[in-house]
RNA sequence: GGUGAGGUGGCAGAGUGGCUAUGCGUUCGCCUGCAAAGCGAAUCUAUAGGGGUUCAAAUCCCUUCCUCACCUCCA
């Protein structure tokens, strides 16, 4: 089945060819802060994008900047007397750390604002041939007047924004509509230009990056909602007004985080950090948390749902478990009724994501393989031969929505069942303080023991940091 | 003011005309030496207010109220 993508700029949704190559532009951070759980959700929402799509066979190409030139990093790097290099170096580096605990597999490629210099002036410069755009005292302004469509993604009226006055006061402007392309400035970091010492803003970077590494037209691309205005309406004006073309096929973009039904804000001071949520929650629940509600929605972090979460997640660890340490004691029956019910979860969890990439739906399925796999062990039906075949199923929906149970080394392995031998003879002498002796030890191992009727199943817990 | 998205049981969250998902929670039970986890059963009978269309509406139409987001940098 065709995967279709709701996709903002023509309102409706659409298919997204899967034959060649999935080209994908995600605007990514500006490296000035810590990222929060708001950048998480975007970005892990393309990141399950990308491996669905991988997994359906398709070939995908994703690039995400790194804004490292901005006003706000220049801030920063006043405030800390200190060169804005420092300042991006050590946040893109916190970036690497928070998104691989994430599980977030790492873009095909990141470039960087600042590596991109001369591309943005020969973009600029296009422009400038065409008439798109002009030089007044303080930079090289987009003349929005000039593209006729303007307003077409936000669907804004261009003389309703006009008259909003909302709008930056700058007498230089011809318009005040009118963005920068280029702001002059001999302070650090600074470029030489046709036109001037300065820097580029920040729409024309993400064009002209999108523009080098995906073409005039590729399939895909993503971001935050907040950035449908100004910032990807002004990119769409600057790379169709170069190229002549349309832009990006489909525009997708993620809804709001917000805390406890507020927006979340530096200003508010309710920014929860990617550091922060990680040793509270750790990246499962997170993980599920950001693909909980459909992408185009926003979502509200609060404990309460969180801590759900920690009991669905219980369930998961349970289940692979359980799967993984099945035997074959028993007879196995009903195998094609399993096989049945494994395709039609299968197929639900696909034609989930593959209407608008409903990922609370295909989570939904998950969860029934997972509940289905423990009601046969609870029932003690659960043996080696069904556990091979509902296991794949089971890996391949956790590594598209990128969960990660917790592994045991070998070692670990036989030092466990060897413990619970022990135990096992202990507990047969109904010597029960030495047998909950051992269990203690191994609960220090993040060990939980469950005690079926025939044996003793134990798993790994990821430790949460909320429960301790 | 403009634009967009919403208002569903204690909470979360599906469902675009008809048999009212699902999850969490709660209660009881199974299992257990105990425990934990898991499983089972029960519980809750909801669709913002007011009109209308229809044999039938959470679902369509009108209207009122409310919430949120974006309109300035923002994922």
């Amino acid at each position: 089945m065709k995967m279709r993508i709701f996709d903002t700029l023509s309102v409706s949704e659409k298919d997204v060819d899967t034959s060649s190559s999935v080209r994908i532009y995600l605007c990514g951070v500006t490296v000035y802060d810590e990222s929060h759980i708001g950048h998480a959700r975007t970005i892990i929402v393309f990141d399950t994008l990308r491996r669905y799509l991988e997994s359906k066979g398709a070939k995908v190409n994703l690039v995400q900047n790194f804004t490292d030139v901005d006003d706000k990093i220049i801030n920063r790097a006043k405030k800390e007397n200190t060169l804005a290099e420092t300042i991006t170096t050590r946040y893109i580096k916190n970036y690497f750390d928070d998104f691989d605990k994430l599980n977030v597999k790492r873009a095909d490629l990141y470039p960087k604002a600042t590596e991109h210099i001369t591309d943005m002036i020969n973009l600029i410069k296009g422009l400038m041939d065409k008439g798109f755009a002009y030089t007044s005292k303080n930079g090289v302004y987009f003349s929005v007047s000039k593209f006729k469509e303007y307003g077409k993604l936000s669907k804004k009226k261009i003389d309703e924004l006009v008259s909003g006055a909302r709008v930056e006061v700058d007498e230089t402007k011809k318009d005040p509509l009118d963005f920068a392309l280029w702001k002059f400035s001999d302070e650090s970091p600074t470029w030489e230009s046709p036109w001037g010492n300065g820097r580029p803003g920040w729409h024309i970077e993400c064009s002209a990056m999108s523009l080098k590494y995906l073409g005039s037209n590729f399939e895909i691309h993503g971001g935050g909602r907040d950035l449908i205005f100004p910032h990807h309406e002004n990119e769409i004006a600057q790379s169709e007004s170069f190229s002549g073309i349309n832009f990006a096929k489909i525009w997708m973009h993620v809804g709001m985080v917000t805390i406890n039904g507020e927006k979340m804000s530096k200003s508010l001071g309710n920014t929860k950090s990617i550091d922060h949520v990680l040793k509270k929650w750790g990246p499962n629940i997170i993980r599920l948390f950001c693909l909980s509600g459909h992408y185009t929605k926003p979502i509200d972090y609060s404990e309460d749902t969180l801590k759900e979460t920690i009991t669905k997640w219980r369930q998961v660890e349970n289940c692979y478990y359980e799967m993984i340490l099945s035997d074959d004691s028993k007879e196995t029956e009903e195998i094609d009724q399993i096989k049945d019910t494994i395709h039609e979860l299968q197929s639900e969890f696909e034609n989930a994501l593959d209407s608008d990439f409903d990922t609370p739906l295909a989570v939904g399925a998950f969860f029934k393989l997972v509940k289905n796999i423990n009601q046969l062990a609870s029932s003690e039906k659960l043996t080696k031969k069904i556990s091979d075949v509902m296991f794949p199923a089971f890996q391949e929906m956790s590594s598209i929505l990128g969960l990660n149970t917790i592994h045991v080394t070998d070692d670990e392995k036989n030092k466990i069942t060897n413990l619970i031998k022990q135990r096992d003879t202990f507990r047969s002498e109904k010597k029960f303080q030495e047998a909950d002796a051992i269990r203690k030890q191994i609960s220090d191992m993040n060990i939980v023991l469950i005690d079926h009727k025939n044996k003793t199943l134990w798993m790994k817990q990821e430790k949460i940091g909320i429960e301790n």
